[in-house]
DNA sequence: GTGAAAGCGCTAACAA
DNA sequence: TTGTTAGCGCTTTCAC
């Protein structure tokens, strides 16, 4: 018969239990080293009787730490979803928590903000693509350290973390470049965000250099949904399956994805008829369904990154760093010595 | 030039700053119909000029109440980054936060529950599939209330909330025996979770009663990856594609979506050679490219129910809920008046 | 309707 | 090494 009076058990209880003082009790939880291995005893003893645990609340209300970090994403994205399973794994390693919000439209953002406040977390990561300046703004006023996630527009209001969006897309127009593509167009995202824009920048650049000239033609956002329906206007765009350019490089993967079964319930071979590209490197690209060629985002690392800019002595870690991601080869783009481009007779429809 | 002095303004210096006493700025956030309209309009004036926010953790700290629910759940499951979306708005609606803790290994849920303790949450939801009834008692040994996810053995434990799994697998044979399947395998998820045996059991009871015998094969988890390797092994068990059952009851959506590609990747068409089922019904389901038949979980009801009862009168809710779901008829299934099945000839291979 | 005062459970000087 | 003593910023009686 234990008597685990469930939760409120206090210190000053497991103090008078233990015959020690309540001071004593509490540095046998916080700093065990100042307390001797006699008296440690006792109140571990005392306190598994009374099935005592330490309360963070009043933890955090006197050391002014929570330990506790926000993150606010956008609801319905794969994406995200990808990172804040990072973000959680690795706050558990440090030994913090995490308070995620979520939002579906960028208006939500403002009431977040305002909980985030009140409860005085340690930092906070925000998914600010979708988040215009004057919500990350506020939230670094607060005073308490942010990092903006892929948006390195944020100078001189937060610290941010990046995949290298422009260098990315580079790569992968490289890669299509090497492996025969010769012309190639951007499906964009939202083309509001900074990593959209980045992403085409770093695509047209390159893809320039070789003489092909890429249009950009936007999905009006990153959903699976907005890439499912572009597909057709493609084809009106271009003309039939025929006219189809030799690749599309698609701004997100999730994206990729409706792109690419938009496609195919047209009838249209990936990567037969078109090669098609994504960016993120999400599980899912992976997937044998999908198998796309993709800009691979380091999300180990660059959560790794943002989380030392958090913890790091406040303020002065306004830094802008960015992290590089690799291709990975899927079999949504065709391989050198494939025969099949559109350029040629046309061979579908 | 405004003067917030980013973060620590307490509610001493705003009662200062607008000539009241604290506690009337405490009343002006907590309960304003208790202060006068004049007083309300100096603190307001007053905590804006100086950029004050309520400190929750103070808040906490007195009130017993966090207003912050964790959940705990596996970090790379499709089906629960589904419901963490919605838990999460729900939880905003009501004005709360959502400390999320994911696991890979159901073994570090032991650490997590002890943060849950010190963070003196109000509620917890559990993905307890997947976390052992000794990890759930042990939470609602804390005293603070818990609902079980799909798990209604934790009876006498905590409450729970499931949707009707054996219902919902009946419910899916059913279509399966009216659209003219008579020969139907079940692809399991792990068979130690609840959810993976009343599913099974809805399915066979059901076709039993048709007549057909349906035999559990487990794939090990319910992730895309054990889909994918079992639907080789599928073929050797069976003898070839052409020897397969007329359908496929797979467990789990995300498991399903392996099942599929692995089944395509070995040359078998989805659904003409064999149908396959999936549970859940999760976003990725309904795209084109799996647009799988599947009983779809309501998560909206469940996750609203779950935080009744979270919220509820303590204790005393204990409660098991069982919610039903619907049939979602897609493109992976054989329709009546399709022709092509496998008992015939054996057409394909 | 408002103020004074007593804590919520802990941490962190400061003494002993 | 341990105990004593102030608070952290708020809520909430209890008077006025």
């Amino acid at each position: 018969m234990r008597e685990k009076r469930t939760g409120r058990v206090t210190s000053v209880e497991v103090a008078a239990e233990a015959g020690v003082s309540q001071a004593t009790v509490a540095r046998t939880f916080s700093s065990p080293h100042l307390v001797a291995d006699a008296s440690k005893e006792k109140v571990r003893a005392a306190a598994e009787r009374l099935g005592y645990v330490p309360n963070a609340i009043a933890r955090s209300l006197k050391s002014q730490r929570t330990n506790i970090v926000g993150a606010v994403v956008p609801a319905r994205s794969e994406y995200w979803q990808h990172l804040v399973a990072e973000i959680s794994q690795q706050l558990a390693e440090r030994g913090s928590q995490l308070l995620l919000f979520t939002f579906t439209k960028p208006s939500e953002v403002a009431s977040v903000v305002e909980s985030l406040r009140q409860y005085r977390v340690d930092g906070v990561l925000l998914a600010s693509s979708f988040i215009d300046n004057d919500a990350v703004s506020v939230v670094s006023s607060l005073g308490i350290p942010a990092v903006a996630f892929n948006h390195p527009e944020a100078l001189d209001i937060s610290g941010s973390v990046t995949v290298d969006n422009e260098g990315g897309a580079a790569l992968l127009a490289e890669h299509l470049v090497e492996t025969g593509h010769r012309s190639v167009a951007f499906v964009g995202g939202d083309s509001e965000t900074g990593s959209d824009r980045r992403r085409f920048k770093g695509a047209s650049t390159t893809l320039d250099r070789h003489g092909i000239i890429c249009p950009y033609i936007a999905a009006g956002s990153f959903d699976y949904e907005a890439g499912y329906n572009i597909a057709a206007k493609l084809l009106d765009h271009f003309g039939g399956a025929g006219a189809l350019p030799d690749a599309l490089m698609v701004a997100g993967d999730e994206l990729a994805f409706g792109v690419i079964d938009g496609l195919r319930a047209n009838g249209v071979a990936v990567p037969d008829d078109v090669s098609v590209t994504g960016f993120d490197g999400l599980p899912q690209a992976s997937w044998a369904g999908f198998d796309i060629t993709t800009l691979v985002q380091p999300a180990e690392e660059l959560i790794r990154v943002a989380l030392e800019q958090l913890a790091s002595p406040d303020g002065d870690g306004q830094e802008h760093i960015s992290v590089g991601g690799f291709v990975r080869v899927g079999g949504s783009t065709r391989r050198p010595g494939h025969t099949n481009l559109n350029n040629a007779e046309g061979s579908s429809q």
